[in-house]
RNA sequence: UGGGGUGUCGCCAAGCGGUAAGGCACGGGACUUUGACUCCCGCAUUCGUAGGUUCGAAUCCUGCCACCCCAGCCA
């Protein structure tokens, strides 16, 4: 990883080296809080990289904690394939791993405690009336009337939402700040709320769980977070979670950095239309390889090097921005192309006869697995009478900066001869189906005569001996350059119409074409 | 119309009063048994905008404009 006086530094690792450098910390302790409600997918690594970035950069401590405090939306299964993304990305908690809902006890106890120091009370208003008494953005809000209950009748009323004498909803803890702040977060925000429903850590020991506003800083603060990084929608919740500090009078203080989101040319990042697209078949599982999950993105064959060196390179900024997908491919390709052995496929195949090519024979070539790299080995590739190419290496009528082959021209089958095109055979409509070529034996590859120079070199596969497989083209998802903004979770949310959001999926996004495979790499 | 943010090259992004880094993309050239890779070269007299302060501003001040976020008992 880099150091933070290394090529690459952002400015929350600046404000992290001013904290340490004024005395305000001695050691930086960062967290990574996933909400096991869903799978990982590549606007996490960024906040993977910026969290663990921040502490490897500064020698620090990683912790990672599952934010479960809403059982409603979590599941196991999330936080083992969540710490199974991570560890994939190269990342790892030395801190430590943690779930927010161990904190139930404290959170309950710092809750008694704000009602005890009257900044805290129970309010029975409806959650329909509490949204109306809450104002408007221009509109200051309205006291709630049960906003001035004795501490006695809190504590009492307090003590039996959590014993379970409640419905759902029929009661809620609430901050007591201010009915009339100009941030509506401030505004008697609720710590707790009524929700009996086993969670996958806890089980049935709580009917009541805090929010997120309340359970986070206490986390960061036990945990003794000192810097605490998020997207910049909770700019405005920093106030709240400052006062929750505050107000259960913690020692120490970590301190919220927001960040902008990492979003990607057409590319979905929303969990909920990724969602759409597992549950209505758009696509084979949240491991598609056209899903923008860790899981997809690793099927594909991008490497964890190439995500982080992507995520760094985009960089860490406050504007919001939208990358191009291109900056994501030159990542994957500059790594795969030195770690990658190389191998042939034909994807659409057009058939090449060797005239003058003995019926029958088959020579073994071999060829190097990787230009740079000799220890990467050689492979034995069987050259035949018959072969394939790519279809669009050829064109009858080229335009004039064609290098690859055209009737009459001359072309280099990668690692073995040089061809010429005597005749092309059409179907009706006038495409190709198969050249006529003469093989030029007096300048295999290797030899002597190789040296000789012609415009261009195709790959090729061999027709009796390659594998026919049934390739997918896998193409981004979207069509239109924008990424999908991320859009309120709420269950009845409807903003995007679905046809609107099924309109923007790339046709070209799941092509099947029959192609050819080099036996070599058939098992893979 | 309230509050919180952000505006520097097509896309990201440095810059923090001393005269516009870097990457991707793009264009040109060299090299090449993957037109890949690599390698050179080019690519913002200008920093949302209008003024002001200053010897000097993207950086300070003022006004305006644009965009994003906030009215969950979600996170």
């Amino acid at each position: 990883m880099q150091e933070a006086n290394g090529a690459h530094t952002n400015f929350i690792w600046e404000i992290i080296r001013q904290d340490l450098d004024a005395g305000r910390c001695s050691q930086v302790h960062t967290r990574l809080p996933p909400e096991p409600n869903g799978w990982l997918h590549i606007g996490h690594a960024k906040n993977i990289y910026v969290n663990a970035g921040a502490a490897l950069a500064f020698g620090g401590l990683l912790n990672l904690r599952f934010d479960d405090t809403n059982p409603t939306k979590e599941e196991q299964a999330f936080v083992d394939g969540i710490q199974n993304d991570i560890r994939w990305l190269g990342y790892e908690w030395n801190g430590g791993l943690f779930f927010g809902s161990s904190y139930f006890p404290q959170c309950y106890e710092l809750a008694e405690k704000l009602i005890l120091g009257g900044k805290a009370y129970v309010c029975d208003l409806p959650q329909e009336e509490m949204r109306q008494m809450r104002g408007t953005l221009t509109a200051p809000g309205q006291n709630s009337p049960y906003r001035d209950r004795s501490v006695e009748e809190n504590l009492d009323l307090f003590r039996r939402m959590r014993a379970g004498e409640f419905a759902n909803g029929a009661r809620v803890l609430r901050a007591k700040i201010d009915m009339a702040s100009p941030n509506i977060n401030m505004r008697d925000p609720a710590l707790y709320r009524i929700l009996h429903l086993s969670h996958h850590q806890t089980g049935d020991a709580w009917c009541i769980y805090p929010m997120y506003d309340f359970a986070h800083p206490i986390q960061d603060a036990i945990e003794g977070i000192t810097h605490s990084m998020c997207s910049l929608e909770y700019e405005d919740h920093r106030p709240l979670y400052n006062w929750v500090i505050e107000a259960c009078e913690f020692p120490n203080h970590p301190r919220q950095i927001e960040y902008a989101r990492l979003n990607l040319t057409r590319t979905i990042m929303s969990k909920r239309y990724l969602r759409k697209l597992v549950e209505e078949g758009y696509v084979a599982g949240w491991d598609d390889p056209r899903m923008p999950t860790l899981a997809g993105m690793r099927r594909r064959g991008y490497t964890p090097e190439a995500i982080r060196d992507f995520v760094e390179r985009a960089g860490v900024a406050k504007a919001d921005s939208v990358v191009e997908l291109a900056l994501l491919e030159h990542c994957v390709r500059e790594h795969l192309g030195t770690v990658a052995a190389r191998a042939m496929v034909v994807l659409r195949p057009l058939k090449v006869t060797l005239t003058n090519w003995p019926e029958g024979q088959t020579d073994t070539l071999t060829l190097e697995n990787h230009p740079d790299h000799p220890e990467m080995g050689e492979r034995q590739v069987a050259f035949g009478k018959q072969l394939y190419i790519e279809q669009e290496d050829f064109l009858i009528d080229p335009p004039k900066k064609f290098f690859r082959l055209f009737p009459g021209g001359e072309v280099r089958l990668k690692g073995a001869y040089i061809i010429r095109c005597d005749e092309v055979i059409q179907d009706a409509d006038g495409n190709p189906v198969e050249l006529k070529c003469t093989v030029d034996l007096s300048r295999k590859s290797g030899s002597e005569g190789a040296a000789r120079k012609v415009k261009g070199t195709l790959h090729w596969v061999s027709a009796a001996d390659a594998v026919p497989f049934e390739a997918r083209l896998y193409e981004p998802l979207l069509n239109d350059e924008a990424a999908v903004e991320e859009d309120a979770e709420g269950a009845e949310n409807t903003a995007i119409d679905k046809k609107d959001f099924i309109a923007r999926l790339n046709p070209e996004s799941l092509t099947t074409v029959q192609g050819f495979l080099e036996p070599s790499l058939a098992q893979a």
